[in-house]
Formats: structure tokens, sequence, C-alpha cells
DNA sequence: CAAATATATCGAAAAATTTCGATATGAAAA
DNA sequence: TTTTCATATCGAAATTTTTCGATATATTTG
């Protein structure tokens, strides 16, 4: 982890809708259906589920996910025309590490 | 530890300077010089040494810290004119523990 | 008490982010 | 292979953040 990195990180960290998609992500089976093609959530939450339950536009949300997965928060795996999200829990704890002392 | 709370922890870890802010601060007797009035860091460092370090103008900084200090990530400690700046470690491990699973 | 020093606040210009609708791309289904 | 569905990208307006110089406040010092 470095600053530069640690500062996009920062950004993304600095909005509300971010932030909770970070927390819905945490336990997916909690909040958000069951996927109708994949029957699990081993690469996550696809992209409209996401941005249904954010009540924000396609396109920011989109942008919002790309982001998150740039600064290495998310990881992003296709399944024919989806997009799944999860967590990068090693970049988030290496992201805490780098801020505790 | 909740969402409007953490997001504004976000925004001040959003900004590469701030965020060095409180890398100094781990470790105050290696990164300023001593004090001159008092004699040790307990409370931190005073705002014109994060000031010059910084290079950017003393309404930033104090703008800056301020802000830090309003959602918890610092401690301020009057002493007569200087203002010292510690970091707060229970609000930094409350945010951390957060984010975290 | 006047001057000097440290920090805080204010107002405003510049820069960055947010957010959208429109549109493009990519993949599956008809 | 055209249509449909999911996601990504683009351009632009609105909003927020950044940053400064000027000025105010608070405290010490002469």
């Amino acid at each position: 982890m470095n600053l530069k990195l640690a500062t996009e990180i920062g950004k993304c960290l600095s909005n509300t809708i971010r932030l909770e998609i970070l927390e819905w992500l945490k336990e997916p089976e909690k909040n958000f259906p069951p996927h109708e093609t994949l029957k699990h959530f081993n690469d996550g939450v696809c992209v409209s589920y996401i941005h249904e339950k954010s009540g924000l536009s396609q396109s920011t949300i989109s942008f919002y996910l790309t982001n998150m997965e740039k600064c290495g928060l998310l990881i992003s795996t296709r399944h024919g025309k989806w997009s799944y999200l999860k967590r990068n829990e090693k970049i988030i704890n290496e992201y805490t590490q780098f801020l505790t002392k």
C-alpha cells in the first residue's frame, strides 16, 4: 500500500452510497435477491442488483463500480452478459493496516 | 461507527496531504523538530510544524486539521497560543473495524 | 496596553467530483 | 442475424471541494 493508492481508495470511501455498496457486499445473501442464472454469490453480486438497490442511475453506478475496481476495493468477474462484483478483502486489509499504527 | 461518520472520515482520507499528516503523526519525534516550549509530544504536534512540512497555506492547513478533528481522526489540545494535534487511535480503529468484515 | 505570534474563519476563484441522459459495446436470445 | 438485455463510456451541467489571501480572534510578550 502506498500513499497514491491509499488516496484513491479514500476517494472511493468518501461517498455514502459507495460505502454502503461495500457494506452490502459483506453479506450478499442477506442484502440481495438470489441470482437467477448463477446459483451462488461466489463472485459477488451483479451490477443490476446494486444499481436497483442504490437508487442512482445505471451510468453513475457503473462509474462508481469501475472506480472501486480500479483502486482494488472490488473484484469484477464476467459471466456472460453479467458483471459480478465482490469485495477485495486483501486490499481492504492492506488499506486498514496502512491507516493504523 | 455509522455510515455518516464513516463518510466524513473517508472525505478526510481522500487527499494525499491529509493522509500524509496522519502518517507523520504516527511518529512525531521522527517527522518533526522538537518543541521549544513543550518538551514532549504527548499531545502531538503543533499546527505550525504541520503547516511548514505540508507546503500549503496556513489557512488551508488549519481548515484541514479542523475537519480532521471534527470527524474524530485527530485530537486537538491547546497549550497557550499553540494547538497540538495527535492521532485518535480509537476512532481510527473503529473506522478500520467498520471497513473490514 | 500595544505589538507580536499562533491559529481560526471568511469569501471567493479554480479545480475536481457527481450525476445524468444519450449512446456505444458486448453477449445472449429470438 | 436482428433484437434484446446488461454494462460501459461520453459529454455536459450541477454541486462540492480545494485553496488562497485577507482578516479576525486568542494568547503571550514587551
